[in-house]
DNA sequence: TCAATTGTGACAGTAATACTATCCTTAACA
DNA sequence: TGTTAAGGATAGTATTACTGTCACAATTGA
């Protein structure tokens, strides 16, 4: 099986998802960027690694900016494809934040979509290069460009779940998006960082990060939701 | 007046804080980053603006990823100790919290301490490349070697009043570490990315940044310390 | 007070990076 | 059968991220 988004076409200048060789590059460029770091990825690496040559990659992406863009609005669209499916059915907005969450952590643990992308992989990936994307001088041009609205409607239907909770709740972006970051964020200093999250990890990791995220958002929802709810 | 650190010495090669010529490297070099951003500064482009050479800016730092660590982590220690001093007198760990978070916020923008940092900038710096520091493809040895502990202490220091407020918490770390995080990332998305959060610019940002932290952590610790309350 | 050390600047050099340009081949398509 | 497009081959450039050597001035210390 295999699945495409239409992403915002800044942030390419071929699409990759409609030929072999695009398809090529994203499936080893997720791999070698996670393997050396986008620090030290470049084209000319991948190149070799796809026996093919740094100037046919120049002819998809502008450079490995607008790449490691592509591919966390690829990730971001998969998230919220996978919200979206599952939370189509369910009235309750409290079930739905917590199938919300729930695919947030997991995402990519379960039914791999794609012959040529490791959803695994480019889960590991956005933890770790995500903000990159868009800590960079030009973020208001880029976003001007709309380089970001994979991640503004991601936010937006997590936010729109938190208001259907509760409608006069003052926070519902910044809690939407704080729970995409604290999500990624948590599970980072988990991997790597342990003396800043309270989060272990193991074979319960996703399960326990599921738990503080929702008691969290409970936490902060029923502080005003208190009337509403009885 | 003047304040120095002691930072952890993997840091730097030589103390440029104790040299006129590694004053002036932090000085300008805030301002350079701040300016053009840090993937594109370079020790180059910063010799030329104090009128020094790159080999001399080499002699006091491996590279520029160790320079932005050194700069992240004074800014780190600087609000540890603004914490410190203004919760020392307080017995109520919950008015201990509402304090740490005042500084969290807005550490830089009173009482400047030093003739050559200009702490606003640092916060600036710290908002848009902090995240840079650690989400690298060397995070372990840099761990190992302990580049990164005064965030740790930073993140016990607040967690440990999280504990005092509700020892039976089980999430101090992850909920200290993300006020920190989730600080700066709202800030940033304000100023850039103004979708993905509910605080808006302006002259009244930071305090509503410090209600917001507020209302989430108490919305959260009272969920569990409501027992303890009554 | 002379010698040794330290800090800095001047300059040179290198491998890798981040591209851009040109030309050629092959496959596809019309 | 002629035309176009995609990709490969090769070359070239400015910049980056360093390393090495030497010279000089100021400080230190014996």
């Amino acid at each position: 099986m295999e699945i495409k988004f239409d992403l915002n076409e800044s942030l390419f200048l071929k699409d990759p998802q409609a030929t072999e060789l695009g398809r090529r590059i994203i499936e080893y460029g997720i791999i070698l960027i996670d393997d050396i770091g986008f620090e030290a990825f470049t084209f000319k690496k991948l190149a070799v690694e796809i026996a093919s040559t740094e100037k046919s990659i120049y002819r998809y992406f502008e450079n490995k900016h607008y790449f490691l863009l592509f591919l966390t609005s690829w990730y971001w669209e998969w998230v919220r494809f996978l919200i979206q499916i599952n939370v189509k059915n369910i009235e309750c907005p409290r079930k739905q934040l917590k199938i919300a969450i729930k695919y947030l952590v997991l995402a990519t643990a379960e039914n791999p979509m794609n012959k040529y992308i490791n959803e695994n992989l480019l889960h590991q990936l956005v933890i770790k290069e995500g903000g990159k994307s868009y800590h960079i001088n030009e973020v208001d041009d880029e976003n001007k460009a709309g380089m970001f609205l994979s991640y503004k409607s991601l936010v937006k239907l997590v936010s729109d779940i938190i208001l259907a909770i509760e409608p006069t709740f003052l926070y519902s972006d910044s809690l939407a998006s704080n729970l995409f970051e604290m999500a990624n964020n948590q599970i980072y200093f988990a991997e790597h960082l342990p003396k800043l999250t309270s989060l272990k990890t193991g074979k319960n990791m996703d399960r326990d990060l599921m738990e503080m995220l929702n008691y969290f958002a409970e936490g902060i929802l029923n502080k005003q939701g208190k009337k509403s709810k009885l």
